[in-house]
RNA sequence: GCGGGUGUGUUGGAAUUGGUAGACAAGCCAGACUUAGGAUCUGGUGCUUCGGCGUAUGGGUUCGAGUCCCUUCACCCGCACCA
């Protein structure tokens, strides 16, 4: 009988929807498993072979799990407010929601034929109001929110002003914006407006003024993880920035606990590292400079990491956004740092960041006293230094810190080591190490015992403090935009109200056009009435990573109408076990489910603080294209072995059309008008390209759609195939070659259980050979399994089946669990053996074969060895080897252990003539 | 510039973690069966002057190194004036 994977395919796939082989539900009496794929944006283009490359890790995984009696929760969903459908709308005028529906219709019919075993009952999608329910809800947890310091804990707003009743300001140590301190007493003669714009500074979900990248190519603003080189991610318009009133969430105050977060959780030290590098912890040191403007005296913080480098300062540098400028420009260099300013604020960020090299600053005619040394350093303003980092001015020590050397050397400025022997001729001496000269009571002090005693010295003499900085900023969280969640907050008498949790969701409105107003407001001020009670709703949305920051939890109770998600059901879930997605999350999404989890964590809303227990990338699958060569000024292609000999132009050939780098010369002609009467020059007969592995894209023709390779070839070939490419993190091009193989060892597995028409298994014993091949398998699938190691599983499997074919074994015994073992790669052709080997039940409820080592082991005899008398050794050698072949060995060995005397060895594998393997413990 | 990673046949990649390098595939070569083959089956395939030599480069540790340490080179990814 052939394998006809068309027919068993559409039948497994139908009989396991029908039968709802996938669901789940929260079991106690079985041990969970949570395996999550990061869900996918719908996007018009539909997946290529790269997309579903985790999704068939995690689908084996799962498979692998259930079959070892685990409780597993596969979830599947979108990610479906976003700008492409909003973009597409404003171009044709067509409902986001309805390009939405149908890009997930077109998703979830490639998904289906790929053979997912996902429990579908329990699809999310981001923009349907039952789900944005809970992110709204969330929103207004974190707008009733503040953050406790001194406990590292979000806290409910009333318990804040509790506080601020009885001892104002200074009661309590709260992650907040800058601002005056106020008494009780203040408090209490605060008007209602002027409570809710202190509270603001509060809030974790808060409103702000603040410099956000603005992308007027969208009419919105963005995150900084959606813009890279000053342009958008989505679009790649210009980015600018602008001071703008904004909702953020305040992240920042988080940022301790996500760094050390880190360390709990089973995350690739690469993707880790980027997370620390965002965050961007340093330890440091505050210190307070007078300056002067003229007889005016002002004080000037500065953060620095280097205080032990004091005394080399020669002069501070301010950011030009600071609001320190205003005040420390003399009248007689008001001019010159207008003129500055005005230039600064000119350029745009991508302009800033295409000159770094380039220095630029203007003095501002005030001078301020080191601290340290009582001397005076003259003030100067740069956009080297950033407003938004520490406190926006720093003290300059050009000859340790490159940048200030820089700067120094630009502007005269005079610069002095204060490190032993080092040389800052040409450029300055950044390392920390050497022996501190030129510096009071530092002298002699190795760097690093300098950095604490100038601390300790500073904080005694009360000119600074030890100060933690972090890189990470808060969230900006409104966008521009209508294809978002809106805010459930209504501007009652100009004061931000949340809309009640019994009004949510807060749905968004129709409009008939998807553009920002004339006036330059957002979309939803288009709408008719979008007002509460007669008040105007905000008419920003929520960002992309609203909706997917905790979709994980929903997933565990998604039609829950009460809550985000049940307590005793989320008690029971708890975590994502394993989670698979692209790389390209590491600093958006990633941190912001973190932080979001954190928060809920705190609240008493989640069980665990830290959502994502294991989490691996897996690589990109890029294109491979291929070219042919047109020799210039004519319509004649030259084979790509012979293309050196002419001057040609490269042209990107359709990939549909070459088979293994050779050209299809008809399907050619027929693609373009302009190739119908192409001439070529061939190599051997044949139209030779040549190729380059790229992005996967439409442009590049290199687009491989699944649904081709299913139509071909079947989706469980598709499915070994890509495990089968390589190592599930690195990224490769795909490359059909090698496809033939896996299709050719599934057909052979389904050989194996036939005598042309007839089943052929046979209920005979199996001998020890054939046991050998079968749990050396279980064996390598158990460890590859749990290893993430597929592609050598697949592998594995090739081996059993040349060696089972070899000892043409056609054995119930052993095709049985082997046909167990295949299922999580392989599970069409698996069921439809299982069932054809008389089981009425779906494999996915088979259970994973038991391994016996003692089957799988090599036959080995032990022999016992000597050494000076003292020590015994035992050797294994191959039950096959001859009497003397043993002696020889056993000499041998007795020889060797002259140099492995002093160890413990505790097994020793030899094959003829030669040793192979020492165990030593 | 800083941080992380990778480097093995013609190609994708193995090597159970320091123990027979190149498994398993692809490609190629030869043969069988075929009207035909993008079908099936069998055998071969790192280089070699047949002594050996071989895991980017040069050194080191070890009885033993693709694997551990240092040098250099190449490529990939992330961050990029973060004081």
């Amino acid at each position: 009988m052939d394998y006809d994977f068309r027919k068993i395919e559409s039948k497994w796939q139908s009989f396991w929807a029908e039968k709802g082989t996938f669901k789940c539900e929260a079991d106690p009496s079985k041990p969970k498993f949570y395996v999550l794929d990061m869900f996918p944006y719908p996007s018009g283009a539909g997946l290529h072979v790269g997309h579903p490359l985790g999704y068939i890790a995690s689908d084996i995984f799962s498979r692998y799990k259930r079959l070892k009696g685990f409780n597993v929760l596969h979830p599947m969903g979108y990610d479906a407010f976003g700008l492409p459908a909003e973009q597409y709308a404003i171009q044709t005028g067509q409902h986001p929601e309805v390009t939405t529906e149908k890009n997930i219709a077109r998703y979830r019919e490639q998904m289906d034929r790929i053979g997912f075993s996902y429990d579908w009952d329990r699809e999310v999608r981001t923009c349907d109001p039952a789900y944005y329910k809970w992110t709204q809800w969330a929103f207004l947890k974190m707008f009733g929110s503040w953050y406790d310091n001194s406990v590292q804990k979000a806290r409910p707003i009333e318990e804040l002003v509790a506080a601020f009743e009885t001892g104002g300001s200074k009661a309590v140590d709260a992650a907040c914006t800058e601002h005056d301190p106020f008494s009780a007493d203040d408090w209490k003669a605060f008007s209602e407006k002027e409570k809710s714009d202190m509270l603001m500074n509060y809030r974790i979900a808060y409103q702000g003024e603040t410099a956000v990248n603005w992308c007027a190519g969208l009419g919105t603003v963005l995150a900084n993880d959606e813009v890279k080189d000053g342009l958008s991610v989505r679009g790649g318009f210009p980015v600018e920035q602008k001071k703008m009133k904004q909702w953020q969430l305040r992240v920042s105050a988080y940022a301790g606990r996500l760094l050390d977060g880190l360390e709990k959780i089973d995350w690739t030290d690469s993707l880790k590292e980027m997370q620390r590098n965002w965050i961007g912890k340093s330890n440091g040191c505050e210190v307070v400079f007078k300056c002067y403007n003229g007889d005016q005296e002002h004080d000037v913080t500065i953060f620095t990491t280097r205080v032990d480098t004091v005394f080399g300062v020669t002069f501070m540098v301010l950011a030009p956004e600071s609001d320190l400028v205003q005040v420390l420009t003399t009248e007689g260099q008001k001019a010159e740092v207008e003129e500055y300013l005005a230039l600064v604020k000119k350029k745009t960020e991508r302009e800033r960041i295409a000159e770094t090299k380039t220095v630029s600053g203007v003095f501002s005619g005030s001078y301020g006293v080191n601290p340290l040394t009582g001397e005076r350093v003259p003030v100067w303003i740069s956009e080297y230094v950033l407003a938004g980092y520490g406190t926006g001015a720093i003290m300059a020590v050009p000859a340790h810190d490159s940048r200030d050397y820089v700067f120094a050397k630009k502007f005269n400025l005079p610069i002095v080591p204060i490190i032993e022997g080092c040389d800052v001729s040409e450029e300055s001496f950044d390392a920390k190490e050497g022996k501190m000269v030129n510096s009071g009571f530092l002298d002699g002090l190795d760097v690093k015992d300098a950095i604490p005693a100038a601390i300790d010295y500073v904080e005694k003499h009360g000119l600074g403090h030890r100060k933690v900085n972090y890189r990470l900023r808060d969230a900006i969280f409104s966008r521009q935009r209508y294809w978002g969640e809106p805010f459930p907050i209504y501007y009652k008498d100009g004061i931000p109200t949340p809309v009640p949790f019994e009004d949510l969701p807060l749905t968004l409105p129709e409009i008939d056009e998807f553009k920002p107003t004339e006036a330059g407001e957002p979309p939803l001020a288009r709408a008719k009435d979008w007002t509460y009670n007669g008040y105007p709703l905000e008419t920003s949305t929520m960002p992309g990573f609203a909706g997917s920051s905790a979709y994980y939890l929903r997933y565990m109770d998604p039609h829950n109408g009460n809550a985000l998600v049940d307590k005793d059901v989320d008690a029971y879930w708890r975590d994502v076990d394993l989670y698979i997605g692209g790389t390209e999350h590491a600093t958006g999404h990633l941190i912001y489910s973190r932080f979001w989890n954190k928060f809920l964590f705190d609240l008493g809303y989640v069980c665990e603080d830290e959502p994502f227990r294991k989490l691996i990338n897996q690589g990109m699958i890029q294109g491979r294209s291929n070219f042919v060569y047109r020799i210039v000024g004519t319509n004649t292609f030259v084979s790509y072995g012979l293309k050196d000999g002419y001057q040609t132009t490269e042209i990107h050939v359709d990939i549909n059309i070459v088979r293994n780098d050779k050209l299809d010369i008809e399907a050619f002609k027929a693609w373009r008008p302009e190739f119908a009467d192409a001439e070529f020059i061939l190599e051997d007969g044949e139209y030779v390209c040549g190729w380059a592995v790229e992005k996967m894209s439409k442009s590049m023709f290199n687009v491989v759609n699944p649904d081709n390779i299913c139509d071909d070839y079947g989706a469980d070939t598709l499915r070994l195939y890509e495990m089968f490419l390589g190592p599930l993190e690195q990224s490769k091009p795909w490359d059909t070659k090698g496809i033939d193989g896996v299709n050719r060892f599934l057909k052979k597995f389904w050989r194996l259980f036939f005598d042309g028409d007839e089943l052929a298994v046979t209920d005979e014993k199996a001998t020890p050979e054939e046991l050998k091949v079968l749990h050396k398998l279980i064996g390598k699938e158990e460890y590859d399994i749990e290893h993430f190691s597929f592609n050598t599983t697949v592998s594995a499997f090739m081996i059993a089946l040349n060696e089972l074919g070899a000892l043409k074994c056609r054995k119930r015994e052993i095709l049985e669990p082997m046909t167990v073992l295949l299922s999580p790669f392989a599970p069409h052709i698996a069921e439809e053996l299982w069932s054809l080997l008389g089981h009425g039940e779906s494999i996915s409820y088979a259970s994973f074969p038991v391994f016996n080592p003692a089957l799988a082991a090599d036959d080995s005899v032990k022999y016992p060895v000597s050494f000076n008398g003292k020590m015994r050794f035992t050797v294994e050698l191959p039950k096959s080897m001859s009497p003397a072949e043993v002696e020889a060995a056993v000499r041998g060995m007795e020889q060797t252990a002259r140099w492995v005397a002093d160890k413990t060895i505790v097994k020793v594998i030899v094959v003829p003539g030669r040793i192979v393997n020492i165990v030593v413990k």
